[in-house]
DNA sequence: ATGGTTGGGGGCCAA
């Protein structure tokens, strides 16, 4: 029995264009089949699509000008893409497609939830209404044949273990009660986080803040997830947080978080 | 440490 490894990497970029050479060195080094790329601060027409091409990969993409923007690559090619949750938000924040790795078919979606700005304000409540469109339609997706991995900046640490201080930090900003029950709604519809399926306690960060020395101090929050179908879950062989990527020169202020999932031709 | 820093775009806004 032939068992293929597939390797898939989410990465909140924080403007794609100033990251590339982080990017096109982390591709190089690594070697994902699929990336998910979130806050490429950039419009279509402005995707790296050539310097993409070169590096060996296809890609989806959802941008706009200065803010949000979402893309997919891949080393196969991309069908049946869908870029956004619903038709009346302006906001390219959600893209979806399915790409098939050596015969696997894999659903993937790369998605940015809102920051929220502050606990209560307009942008909050957006935020919350975010999760609730995103919700349904991971609810829609889950059960599907093929196996789902939804990556993404979430902006939601949900468990005590995914923030530097959870007492300090109780109910603020993507750690409140609110975020993290819809976080728990969409786990609860069928999803699986990759990296707490292996490292169900451990302390661990994905996102540090520019500001106030975060990074040296290891003020991080875990706020980037790949969540799996069962499917997808059933067929895990590791997870990791690219935390090196924080410490280079000109960071992003999110790692990569990667995972492998093991593709069994009789499955 | 309720400040701090970064990116986009040319105002401050968003994070």
């Amino acid at each position: 029995m032939q068992h293929t490894s597939h390797h898939f990497v989410t990465w909140n970029v924080n403007s794609l264009r100033s990251r590339m050479v982080h990017v096109l060195d982390f591709i190089k080094e690594h070697r994902p089949d699929v990336v998910m790329l979130q806050e490429l601060k950039c419009q279509d027409e402005q995707f790296p699509w050539e310097a993409m091409e070169d590096a060996g990969y296809q890609c989806a993409v959802y941008g706009q000008k200065s803010y949000n923007g979402v893309a997919i690559m891949s080393r196969t090619g991309l069908e049946d893409v869908r870029r956004g949750l619903h038709a009346d938000d302006e906001q390219t924040r959600y893209i979806e497609a399915i790409t098939v790795l050596d015969g696997t078919a894999y659903r993937v979606a790369s998605v940015y939830v809102p920051n929220g700005n502050e606990v209560g304000s307009d942008k909050f409540h957006y935020k919350l209404d975010f999760f609730h469109h995103l919700r349904h339609r991971l609810t829609e997706i889950a059960p599907y044949e093929e196996s789902v991995i939804i990556g993404g900046d979430y902006n939601c640490a949900y468990l005590p273990q995914d923030v530097y201080d959870a007492d300090r930090l109780e109910g603020t900003l993507c750690f409140h009660p609110q975020e993290r029950e819809a976080m728990w709604r969409i786990l609860h519809d069928g999803y699986y986080d990759a990296v707490r399926m292996q490292h169900p306690h451990e302390p661990l960060f994905s996102w540090w803040d520019y500001r106030a020395g975060a990074f040296a101090r290891n003020h991080g929050m875990r706020i980037d997830h790949l969540l799996l179908s069962p499917k997808a879950a059933n067929s895990l062989s590791q997870v990791r947080i690219f935390s090196e990527e924080r410490a280079k020169d000109k960071p992003s202020d999110h790692a990569p978080v990667g995972c492998m999932l093991i593709a069994r031709e009789d499955a």
